[in-house]
DNA sequence: GAGAATTCATTTGTCAGACATTTAAAAGTC
DNA sequence: GACTTTTAAATGTCTGACAAATGAATTCTC
């Protein structure tokens, strides 16, 4: 705390107007010649600090007359992409075991199933029955069906039609990605999984939680297993 | 899409890089000038892009001979802080019902209780129930009786013992905050809620997860229609 | 020779000034 | 009135300069 930069102050200090709805959405900020004036620094250094904002997509720029600098709209969009950008990171920095990661993420979907049964729509149990397919294709790379894979998933997940859901899951389903492309499935493996998956879909379609409930604990298991194999082949 | 900013083109290329794993933690970046001779601009323009990924956390910089800009380990606390403050947002400026937002946390919430009941610690426990009896203090305001709502809940969560799983969920928890104190608790209601409190509370400790997920969807319903009532008396 | 003090080179942080580019409003033109 | 041109304001970029920090190398002291 000696001296953080003059630019991360200005960040700081314009972020908590925004934070706290000092600054409300689409409302313009001073231009930099203003603001530098107001924080007393050059226009390099206020330039800087909302270089730091833009960065946070907590404000866009536009040039020209009547520009300026603007307060943004969170969309769930680009939260979300955000967010599994950090979750992917965080996963891969911090060697967190395949079991942790795992486990977080069948919890919460397995807290969403109920959700999904009730209010799938068609649209989502076609996502789902178009992955369950394509996982069934010969030749498709290990990449290309833990890609399928996690398709299939998220599908669930906006089946409960909560954005707040979706948003929050998405980080912890996509995560697991490259987590998943350490494994190599065996055709029998492969099959394994898409029959859970048709389990799952079917369960869905007939709005019955327990089934998906049971078929999403086998997978877990299942896949886990596949796993444990793997990393103690390593060893 | 017509003309990205330099800075954003060149902050996109090196965060693509360390996401890529193509930098690894820790890691030293070329020094500005360097960079500036690289991607053939100015160093203005190539501070402005490491203040961009300074600002997501991905670099930190280093004054001084030998100094620079670094890789930076993402870890769990900050990237957790992040999480919640793009949570608040995101539920404040796009209108999320308030039924929205209670329904993920608590099916977030009741994911983990399992877990919770299996690994809590006497830790987890002893906040539980200091959170508990702060609520019962008369005299508490609004505001300060949602803050200990929050920190008993993330106590919970926290319990599962699964870093991925609290990472996820400080979000949905947190973000709740904000919405909650838009509710006037009687003496009444706030007797009911640290009831169940006190059952959830019971529940782990006696390790029942049947406990502790009946006594959550008491406190989401009577909750939810707490809510309910504030929003139909203002209509 | 060992340790302390100093110098030095490197790198980020900040500033001022200049010019380019973009943009919408205002003024001019027919 | 519709179209074009001008203009003012704003961001984007570059250059050059200096301040401040910092670790390494050097010099000095004993």
């Amino acid at each position: 705390m000696n001296s953080p930069d003059l630019s991360a102050q200005i960040a700081k200090s314009i972020r908590e107007a925004i934070v706290s709805g000092e600054l409300s959405v689409d409302e313009r900020l001073p231009s930099e010649a203003e603001l530098s004036e107001q924080f007393e620094v050059g226009r390099t250094t206020v330039r800087e600090a909302l270089k730091r904002l833009a960065a946070q997509n907590l404000i866009r720029t536009q040039r020209g007359a009547f520009g300026g600098a603007f307060v943004n709209k969170q969309s769930f969009e680009d939260a979300q992409a955000a967010h599994i950008t950090t979750s992917t990171l965080l996963l891969s920095m911090n060697d967190v075991s395949f079991d942790t990661a795992w486990e977080a993420r069948f919890a919460l979907e397995c807290a969403c199933a109920p959700l999904s049964c009730e209010r799938r729509t068609a649209d989502h149990l076609a996502t789902m029955r178009a992955e369950i397919h394509r996982q069934g294709q010969p030749g498709l790379t290990d990449e290309a069906f833990c890609a399928s894979d996690v398709s299939f998933h998220r599908a669930l997940v906006d089946g409960a039609a909560n954005p707040v859901l979706s948003y929050q899951l998405a980080g912890a389903v996509e995560a697991i990605e490259p987590l998943m492309n350490m494994i190599t499935f065996t055709a029998r493996s492969r099959e394994a999984i898409t029959d859970l998956h048709t389990r799952i879909a079917d369960g869905l379609e007939a709005q019955s939680p327990n089934t998906v409930d049971m078929a999403l604990r086998e997978l877990e298991d299942y896949t886990r297993g596949l796993a444990r194999a793997v990393i103690s082949a390593r060893a």
